[in-house]
DNA sequence: GCTTATTGTCTCAACGCGAGACAATAAGCC
DNA sequence: GGCTTATTGTCTCGCGTTGAGACAATAAGC
């Protein structure tokens, strides 16, 4: 949360004031998993000349829903503006606000404490999660140039108030979601082998998985589709591709 | 929402200003669930002179956790301090607000629309669910006897705002975590029988389950202790009683 | 003492899953 | 080209869980 660019932007010409274009002690925080092919990681943003680090974050403006902001902040830290994303918890503790640190990276921005003193608020803050396909983002750090770079789940860097919290509960319910949401959809590209996909969920649930098993589940649960088409160009027997079965793409098929 | 007792209750005497006591644009609002021995129901407020109902909720304050809040509020409606209570999801559109209702509410109160305007702002509310022992509660209306009374799930009188959305929501939620949460331990009392526990698991998820095999199932979880005093008074064979296990009162039985 | 409804437990078949085995295949190497 | 080797798709076996039903034990009412 608290991402000072978000709010310096010059995205809002007809605010006199820039807080009260906003809900006050009211953020967002998400959580933005890739997969890399071997690794899942997330999206970790650096406040310049501070070396803080949290979660990307932002605020929900007095129209908007709160869905949309959340959006709205995805789709200028990532480019993607159709992405999946999930809400998940709500963090309400006085205890997580964070004063001292907020007023080092305003200090360290030369923003004025004074006129954007609201930040140094307590927020309530709702977190979300995201799952992108690791190859087609490039993330932008905004205006004030912080840097925005993906992090290994295992080797974090530490983070600012109760983010390091955040992590674990997306985690927990991304795990507890794996069967049921159909994650590999939005970490692996339009098409794939059962192999990648098998390595998602593995990565993901942090545990290996039986190859036969996992095989022989996957295509019982009819969701998926296979495709004709081989993967070349690679050692050993080549093996099928496939993609997630969409309503449109197929219809009554075995 | 916007439960207006919760307010007006002398119990900020330190405040200058009511609405400064709270987080702005920011509520709770609870579905609290009890059991009456055949049927799931949840506690829903009536405003009075309004013919309008809605779920309890209220604020939070200014220095009080989230939690804390919901927690507070709902010992104020049902006398009970240590409740089970869950978190489940955050509702943050525009739409849901209805500044309307909330007018005919505060006049029908006579209640200064210009002292309490705020309250005619746009929400974002945090929802939780409560498990209560229906037998053990007598719901408590506010200072403005508004009424609160146990509506059955499927015959709920038509709610404020989003209300209805959140209810169906809980239901989702509670069915979902239905196994892992030991749901029944919040809706019956200390000691039940075999065929109550089950009557609550049907009930909460809408379906008939297999007599022998919901026994065989409850035995093998290790959740239950059996007890030797049977129920007696009642036709046919008489039932064990059972109650749920906890650290305390048995260490490693079988 | 009989009837009847309820309870605790058992059996059997169907199903899902872990574990392993097997043939088919395609690239690399000689 | 023939061999090696790793990977893939599929099959089988055994185990445990679940649905469905059966059975005896029991306690209240008549």
């Amino acid at each position: 949360m608290l991402s000072v660019a978000v709010i310096l932007r010059a995205d809002m010409p007809d605010q006199p004031s820039l807080s009260s274009a906003y809900l006050p002690h009211l953020a967002y925080d998400s959580v933005i998993f890739g997969f890399s092919g071997d690794r899942l990681k997330i999206l970790v943003m650096e406040y310049h000349r501070t070396q803080l680090f949290a979660l990307p974050g932002g605020f929900v403006r007095v129209d908007e829903n709160l869905d949309a902001a959340v959006r709205r902040g995805l789709c200028e830290r990532t480019g993607l503006s159709d992405i999946y994303l999930r809400q998940f918890q709500t963090f309400g503790d006085v205890a997580r606000h964070d004063p001292e640190s907020m007023r080092r990276i305003l200090e360290a921005n030369s923003i004025s404490t004074t006129e954007y003193g609201w930040m140094l608020d307590r927020f309530v803050s709702v977190a979300y999660y995201a799952l992108i396909n690791y190859e087609t983002v490039r993330p932008r750090p905004d205006a004030l140039s912080d840097s925005l770079e993906w992090y290994d789940l295992d080797s974090l860097p530490p983070l600012l108030f109760d983010h390091k919290k955040i992590v674990h509960a997306a985690l927990d319910v991304l795990r507890r979601n794996l069967e049921t949401e159909l994650v590999g959809k939005n970490l692996l590209p339009e098409r794939f082998t059962m192999r990648e996909l098998q390595r998602v969920c593995e990565t993901i649930l942090g545990e290996e998985l039986r190859r036969s098993s996992f095989q022989r589940k996957m295509l019982a649960s009819g969701t998926l589709r296979r495709h004709e088409k081989l993967q070349h160009g690679k050692a050993h027997k080549a093996p099928y591709l496939y993609s997630f079965r969409t309503e449109k793409t197929d219809k009554g098929k075995s």
